[in-house]
DNA sequence: CAACTAAACGTACGACCGTTCGTGCTTTTG
DNA sequence: CAAAAGCACGAACGGTCGTACGTTTAGTTG
């Protein structure tokens, strides 16, 4: 009676495709990082990976599910570098802390050769209405909460420890997580245009950020 | 013996040329803001302006010089919009306090209709090296060392008030005008994306940011 | 007045864009 | 084994891009 549950298909068309699709999109995220997600061309990624612009158009279907796909392909990167290496910490400081350094991590020896690839691209569609706008989006808003939950568990742990008299009280998660990811832009932004001050100075401001639940 | 000074030229082809490259450019600004100084097009300016395709064409000469003076045209509308009026106020506390207000207003009612323009364009060019890099580098320098320098006199006119106890000691001026900076434009984007919380999360923020030294 | 300069235009060029169509080829399905 | 499905391709389409050339018109300079 139950429907049997979403198997992972056998069919080496099916899986092939794919694969396809994957090394298209996560090579376009490389490209998105630098260029911009509107300045992604199919026959630009056609003639990188050794294909035919024709053969990459149909396995997309539509330029915007090819910018969608790659908006997805980046999100899985930047969960396997930086979200996923962290979620082995336990939730609160320990696990906020593995965040930060695993976005310096990030920053340091980049993931995407153009850099932060949010950084790059939600200014480059925030201002055009679309799927591939509320895409960027939704995953801005999921990296806000993961911090913000983290922050937020660390103040409350903090309290427990000196009910009284803790200044953590003061540390509003979501205006904390906010301000954190501001400051992690902008370092991109210095690293991108050569400040060689860029990391030690963003290092010192977090620090000074988060000294309340550390 | 000595040179003339640059004269304003009364000839009126110069200026009626000054007068549509002006126009030109700062339709370009508007656009860019919204679109990307990359996706900016010779022949959407010309259609917007209800001009010819080649008349624009030949009054910048080419596309990059057409971007140089859009950044420009961009940077005149921000100081007539946002600095000079700081610029009435006493170097220090008051003008930043000035320039902050300013920035508020900038962002609130916009001055170009995509929000923020080198917030718009400084990621669409932090990764392409030429002339149009390095202008919107300079102007974000020109901006931070704005900054900087009001923040640098604040700390030491409080510094005045009380030689040994203030803890205004503790504001880096270069660091806190990155620092501003940052929040200003994560500001941007949370505006951009629809978030009706950004402008009074973000007065907290710099409210905090600059209590020692206001 | 004649020579010159700059703005503005229409036209045309080659390059690239996204998309579509028709065609092989491999793999799965009936 | 035949039919269907999915990947990959070459070719071609209409459209936009940046740029270049030649011409006309308005204004300046000798």
């Amino acid at each position: 009676m139950s429907p049997s549950p979403p198997r992972a298909t056998t069919d080496q068309r099916l899986l092939r495709g794919a694969r396809a699709r994957w090394t298209i999109a996560r090579h376009g995220a490389d490209v998105a990082s630098a260029e911009g997600l509107s300045g992604l061309s199919i026959g630009r990624l056609a003639t990188d990976l050794g294909l035919s612009k024709s053969g990459v158009a149909t396995l997309f279907g539509t330029k915007e599910q090819l910018q969608l796909a790659v908006v997805e392909a980046a999100r899985k990167a930047y969960v396997d570098a930086v979200v996923r290496p962290a979620l082995a910490h336990p939730a609160g400081a320990a696990r906020l802390r593995a965040l930060v350094d695993g976005w310096f991590g990030y920053a340091e020896q980049p993931l995407f050769p153009g850099g932060c690839f949010w950084a790059a691209n939600l200014p480059d569609f925030d201002s055009r209405p679309g799927p591939v706008r509320d895409a960027l989006r939704a995953q801005r808003g999921e990296w806000l909460t993961l911090l913000a939950d983290q922050i937020r568990r660390a103040v409350d742990d903090t309290a427990d420890d000196a009910p009284t008299t803790g200044a953590a009280g003061e540390l509003d998660p979501e205006l904390t997580a906010f301000h954190l990811d501001a400051v992690f832009v902008g370092t991109n932004t210095a690293l991108r245009l050569g400040d060689p001050n860029a990391l030690p100075r963003t290092r010192r401001i977090i620090e000074n950020l988060l000294a309340p639940i550390t």
